[in-house]
DNA sequence: TGTGGGTTTATTGTATACAATTCCTTCTCG
DNA sequence: CGAGAAGGAATTGTATACAATAAACCCACA
């Protein structure tokens, strides 16, 4: 896409992170295009993407609402990650080259040193984790893959609430890519499809411990609302 | 999408899975509009539906093309499609009840039917195989895994060349359906994803085998072309 | 009350004109 | 000849006006 189309993706995708549009909310497009600054041709470009990386919904009738997660979508979601993600391990481990695996060591390096200071700098986590599991995506090369992952991967619940994380899941979370190095080192695809998988699943159980209680909370004023 | 978007979309769709738009060839939003009868803007809604469905591409300067498979990436789809719909089988058997059961009995019984009779009624065959493995999905109720699946499901790549399958095939087809069956009634998950999973990639061999001839030639001229 | 039908408003869908970009041809200069 | 720039043609992007549809409202009537 181009500028305007471009534009209103970023800014309607970051209102919708950042928690600024809530969950149910309807997006009228005409609202959307003055706030874009665009007319409302690029905003329905923007919707449709929105839409394809399930940022947002439609209804039967065609109006669109900011997608509303329930624990069960997130537990769904985490669990096709933990294969998806788990399989492009595999693929990766197969196709490794010595220059990828030196680029995933320096990462995951830089990884364990945000996550050693103090305070943890969790931005700079988050982004590193996301470049680590990008390159090794990469290494997969399946573009089919790629496509289906990105869908799953660029999910808000997860990222507006992965400042949640306790400091000993975060080294948790890098000893566990240590293992996956190890993995890709001797090329084993199974060894590093156990434990990407495993990895997977262990953020989604951080995940829910950490939001059981709100998610009640929610379910609460979902209720109310209906 | 409302009627001009729709017929835009299937017209094209259509135009695609029958080979009148040919692999690789470009996509002209004015040209489809006026073939479709309809403005270029419900065309370009097409094309981005189109896009999703990876029933089309687009290069980086937003020029729109009919989707280029190389048996590789044929491959790829088939190694998704076994996983994903593998554990939608585990899921299916897991939720599994008499009256989902007895439909999927039934629509196979139909499937088989169409197979045995002479000659086998191969469309209506690709039908009920498509409501058997629908039918499978709804009841695995994952709607994340149920939007993944679509994008692989409906690739016209295997769709036009299903027909040449040969009758043992597709025997085998609806026996293997069969002891999905089985393993249903049992809700035996795992053996449900070892037999769907199983069902997947030896329809990818049936492909592979159909097809490596002809794929040859089309690299050669895919090769001539570029 | 509260329920059905018709009217009004809000919202999305479509067509069209024009702007911006990309592509292709051709010409110049080395 | 070849590389690269300039101009023109083809194609996509955006804005806007209007049409079609869905939601909200209101009021008569039971």
């Amino acid at each position: 896409m181009s500028r305007a189309s471009d534009r209103a993706f970023d800014t309607i995708r970051s209102m919708i992170v950042s928690g600024e549009l809530s969950p149910g909310e309807q997006l009228i497009e005409e609202a959307l295009a003055e706030r874009c600054g665009v007319s409302r041709t690029p905003v329905r470009d923007a919707l449709r993407r929105l839409e394809s990386d399930m940022l947002v919904q439609r209804n039967d009738t065609q109006r669109t609402f900011v997608a509303d997660w329930s624990l069960d979508d997130v537990a769904d979601v985490f669990e096709l990650r933990a294969m998806l993600e788990g399989h492009a391990a595999k693929l990766a481990a197969e196709r490794m080259d010595d220059a990828a695996l030196e680029r995933l060591r320096k990462c995951n390096s830089a990884l364990r040193a945000a996550v050693k200071s103090s305070p943890p700098d969790i931005d700079l986590f988050l982004e590193l984790n996301r470049e680590f599991h990008a390159l090794i995506l990469k290494v997969a090369s399946s573009p089919r893959l790629a496509t289906l992952l990105a869908t799953l991967i660029e999910q808000p619940v997860i990222w507006r609430t992965a400042h949640h994380y306790s400091a000993d899941e975060l080294v948790r979370s890098s000893a566990e890519h240590d293992e996956l190095l190890a993995a890709f080192a001797r090329k084993d695809g199974a060894w590093a499809q156990s434990v990407m998988s495993g990895h997977i699943r262990r953020a989604y159980h951080a995940y829910a411990d950490a939001h059981h209680g709100l998610t009640a909370i929610d379910a609460a004023d979902r209720k109310r609302r209906a």
